[in-house]
DNA sequence: CTTAATTACCTAGATTATCTAGGTAAAATA
DNA sequence: TATTTTACCTAGATAATCTAGGTAATTAAG
């Protein structure tokens, strides 16, 4: 079984991403990334809370007091109009450098 | 024009990946990672020669003072063996990481 | 001939993202 | 009743990168 792992800057990023699907709770977007990634991803929760707040600073999500699927109290995220434009960016920005990467890469 | 950029945590295997075409000194490596990303990547001296003290340090590569392409002195750097390891396990790190962003990213 | 630009290396300190390793509390399960 | 799971929170450590300087030699420009 191999570690899992998680690229630097990246980060903001998948949650991003997880939120343009609807509203998820903060423990629940730690799970949605580790299954999306088909379970090579995994965030730590040390560094999931530390980023959702800095994001909500941003003004890329807000946040309220709800419940999770299963029930529990839990707060809810979901991307703000902002949010969206800030995704396409790093999706973007993402695109090409792992582009670039590739090519340096190439016939390695 | 776009701002050039470097993803965190993927340096050392760019300068790893360089030195495998043969030796380079420091200098020229951040210049052939420009070029070859299609001058999207950019590495900053002052990430570059820590990089390659941490490297060197750890045994991945090894210097020795020559001269550069222009007939300057340069330190010129090579891969040694347990450097072509770290290569090839470095590149399959990031295959997995890339592919498994990608899964997230899809349909974004 | 003098000045500016280029090549090439070096480094201290700041910034910042992530991780470690703890913690609380409620609900569900054993 | 005790343990596990869900869910959130956070202080401090770690580590990579960047900023912003610096030196020195060679080449190009004025």
């Amino acid at each position: 079984m191999e570690k899992t792992e998680l690229l630097s800057g990246t980060l903001d990023l998948l949650i991003l991403r997880v939120l343009k699907s609807g509203p998820v709770h903060g423990f629940g977007i730690g799970e949605k990334i580790h299954v999306l990634s088909k379970e090579i991803l995994e965030v730590e929760e040390g560094s999931l809370y530390p980023s959702l707040y800095r994001m909500e600073a941003k003004g890329w999500i807000k946040s309220d007091w709800g419940q999770s699927e299963k029930g529990r109290r839990a707060k809810i995220y979901s991307l703000t109009k902002n949010g969206i434009r800030q995704l396409d960016d790093e999706r973007e920005s993402w695109l090409r450098v792992a582009f670039a990467i590739g090519e340096v890469l190439k016939n390695a």
